[in-house]
DNA sequence: AATATTCCCGTTTTT
DNA sequence: CGGGAATATT
């Protein structure tokens, strides 16, 4: 056995270029590798991983953190072709979290069968917090509660400390409803995402002992993706290393999207100040994409003022032009894609190295069809929505009263799933029973005690407890039996079969979720309920991507980030979409939106697409559109824009990016709500609603058809007419 | 209590 | 446009 690293691990080493090399042999200390796009970033990590385990450690003592599970579960193999012994921990932040807060559930001041809260179940509490407060929802949107409430716990603050910073009213009013769900959490033993981090990072912090226990197993810990962590992520590396200082952190600045999260672009910012001595090794060679991509890429993030400078450079070939297509519609630009994709396919090119991105998830939709209407398979990142079905949602439902009878929302979701006669003023006089008694609705409903105070229904809850209680064997086999168990006795089967009018998806839905419960096992043998639990509440839409011999894949630009492909489409190049613009308040963060259209760029091995639609319909309107200042930012011979009308490739000067076409009408201020108006081809109508924001004016038009469409109005042929002119 | 219908609201990205 | 909630109907 060598100790001694070099010349003893060539293997390790060969095609490596000097920075790489430097990363992979620095074994001991801080180490910070900024890696611009398609830097062999994965390749120098598993290959530090490999050097670590036959130079100084175990694999039992490395972890290495991604973020998706699909990361994770590509590292780990590629670990495993290196020849390492298997030990190593590769997993995101929240499946660590998860695992060290089952094994030390006591000292964390958890029960062990805590469940994991999703989105929609989130959202439920939040409400119930907010009414629980004598509050109205109208007042205090749950969704916007929601958000206060994960940002807060995205900071590691708790309802006490987001209380004292409360300077306002509204803020304060957020604080006890932050208490009030973080109440309804604890008493029905769920944890949400934050949570999972959060408690890890207090625990780690109010805990020396087992900080100390854990930083020795623990030795060597590796974070990808490093710019996307925020405060709680932050804190777990930071006591994990806290002596041994063996952090290796790697990312890149210019591709932290996920601010909205919490992700603090600080963080990688400042590495080299929070770990003194720090090596820092820059891998700015690109190994993925054509010269030209490159370029557009690199031109395009260079207009963020927030950023350190980056020398990107490749040795690749030039390869064709960066195409810029403006086209009439959405209907267009899919048909466009979608031809152009098959046209690549007849000519040889694998579907799986094919990709359309877009920055919001109903702009799928358009595409679907056109692809569809090609015959042109495809997949769509969302396996996340699967475990969001209904049918899904309620045989999960079941498992997780099964594992933790506190699980109250669950349990509601159940009762009269599928319906057995349990009606909403049953479920409210079984509530109001077990607050008036202290316990647990699942208790009430499984007691010995008579339920006569529910009249006629009585019978009836009876029954579905002994239903629940009858399922209490299952805890102990294995998920697949469970679930299969679950679906057939709990009548959820004869109910999504037998039932006409419901999605007829539905039944075979409830086959695959058996299929994924079976492969689940497979790979995890000996694995226990509460696992595949856990493992479903933590399953992202990227992993479930297929990446070789599959279709074309079609994802959000979020869930693109670390992924390749020869041919890209980017959609949707337009003002208010890329960048994003919530409303018309607030503008948009839009350097973050700039290093998200630089992330789904740089995915582009070899040819590259960026499209607009002039008209486009969103949330039930058609739009005209405005082109998104990202695409006056590409300039030069590398870029070709290219028109619908046939003739193409004019090119774009920078001296239109000022003020795009369009002028308001003179008389703009007389405007209001209720003027008439006349359009060329859809005659007379009513303004119902105009929105006057910084950059655009909105209005809403009812026609005299019934028809009702919106408008920009700078570019919206509309006239004002008098009532006298209409007569 | 269950199902059918209407209406109203929000409206990004995800572990 | 689409989901969820309030409302109407059986």
């Amino acid at each position: 056995m060598s100790t001694d690293g070099g010349q003893h691990h060539d293997d390790l080493l060969e095609g490596l270029n000097p920075p790489q090399r430097d990363a992979v042999v620095h074994t001991e200390g801080p180490l910070l590798i900024l890696a611009g796009p398609g830097s062999g970033k994965t390749r120098v990590v598993t290959r530090r991983v490999a050097y670590l385990a036959r130079t100084v450690t175990r694999p039992r003592h490395i972890l290495a953190i991604t973020f998706t599970n699909k990361a994770a579960k590509e590292m780990q193999d590629r670990i495993r072709a290196l020849d390492v012994p298997p030990g190593a921990t590769v997993c995101t932040f929240h499946a660590l979290c998860a695992k060290l807060l089952r094994i030390y559930a006591d000292r964390a001041g958890l029960a062990r069968n805590f469940t994991i809260v999703d989105r929609d179940d989130r959202r439920k509490l939040v409400k119930q917090a907010i009414e629980a407060c004598g509050l109205s929802t109208s007042n205090y949107s749950p969704a916007a509660a929601d958000q206060v409430i994960g940002q807060a716990k995205n900071k590691m603050l708790t309802p006490d400390a987001f209380a004292r910073l409360a300077s306002d009213w509204r803020n304060q009013t957020y604080a006890r409803i932050y208490a009030a769900y973080e109440q309804l959490l604890s008493s029905s033993n769920g944890l949400d995402f934050d949570d999972l981090l959060m408690r890890v990072a207090q625990l780690l912090a109010r805990d020396e002992t087992l900080r100390a226990e854990l930083e020795d197993w623990f030795r060597y810990v590796l974070i990808d993706e490093y710019q996307d962590t925020n405060a709680a992520q932050y804190q777990i590396a930071r006591l994990l290393t806290k002596t041994t200082r063996n952090l290796c952190a790697t990312g890149d600045p210019d591709q932290s999207i996920y601010g909205w999260r919490g992700a603090d672009i600080g963080n990688i910012l400042s590495f080299e100040r929070d770990y003194p001595g720090a090596l820092v090794v820059r891998l700015e060679q690109n190994y993925r994409s054509t010269q030209r991509i490159l370029t557009a890429a690199d031109q395009l993030i260079a207009a963020n003022q927030q950023r350190k400078k980056k020398n990107l450079w490749t040795e690749n070939v030039q390869g064709p032009n960066v195409r810029i297509v403006e086209i009439e519609d959405a209907d267009e630009e899919a048909r466009f894609i979608a031809k152009d994709i098959v046209e690549h396919v007849r000519g040889g090119l694998p579907p799986s190295e094919i990709a359309v991105f877009y920055r919001v998830n109903s702009l799928s939709r358009t595409l679907e069809e056109a692809f569809l209407h090609e015959g042109l398979a495809y997949q769509i990142a969302r396996g996340v929505e699967f475990y969001a079905r209904k049918e899904i949602k309620d045989v999960l439902a079941y498992l997780r009263v099964l594992v933790n009878p506190a699980d109250e929302v669950s349990l509601l979701r159940i009762i009269n799933t599928p319906p057995r006669g349990i009606g909403d003023t049953t479920v409210d006089r079984l509530v109001d029973l077990a607050r008036g008694s202290q316990r647990r609705v699942y208790d009430v409903i499984t007691g010995a005690d008579d339920l006569a105070a529910l009249g006629r229904s009585g019978a009836k809850v009876r029954e579905f407890g002994r239903l629940l209680t009858g399922f209490a064997d299952l805890l102990q086999r294995p998920p697949t039996e469970a679930v299969a168990a679950i679906i057939s006795r709990s009548g959820l089967r004869a109910h999504y079969q037998d039932e006409t009018g419901l999605d007829e998806a539905a039944s075979a839905n409830l086959d695959e979720l058996v299929s994924a419960a079976r492969s689940f096992e497979n790979d995890h043998p000996e694995t226990t309920i509460v696992d595949w639990l856990e493992h479903a509440s933590l399953v992202s839409d990227v992993d479930t991507v297929q990446s070789n011999g599959g279709p074309v894949t079609l994802m959000t630009l979020h869930a693109a980030k670390g992924l390749e492909f020869r041919l890209v489409y980017l959609i949707g190049l337009e003002e208010g979409l890329l960048p994003f613009q919530r409303n018309e308040g607030t503008p948009a963060d839009e350097e973050e939106e700039r290093r998200l259209c630089f992330v789904g760029m740089t995915r582009a091995k070899e040819r590259l697409t960026l499209t607009r639609a002039r008209y486009r319909m969103l949330r039930g309107a058609t739009e005209r559109t405005v082109r998104s200042p990202f695409l006056d930012e590409l300039r030069g011979d590398g870029i070709e824009w290219v028109g619908d009308d046939g003739f193409a490739s004019r090119r774009r000067t920078p001296t239109r990016s000022v003020s795009p076409e369009g002028r308001l009408p003179d008389d703009v201020a007389e405007w209001e709500i209720g003027t008439l108006v006349e359009h060329p081809t859809h005659g007379l109508g009513q303004v119902m609603a105009m929105h006057r924001g910084a950059k655009r004016t909105h209005v809403d038009v009812l026609f005299r058809d019934g028809s009702r469409r919106s408008w920009v109005l700078e570019f919206a042929d509309l006239r004002r007419v008098d009532y006298h002119d209409v007569g």
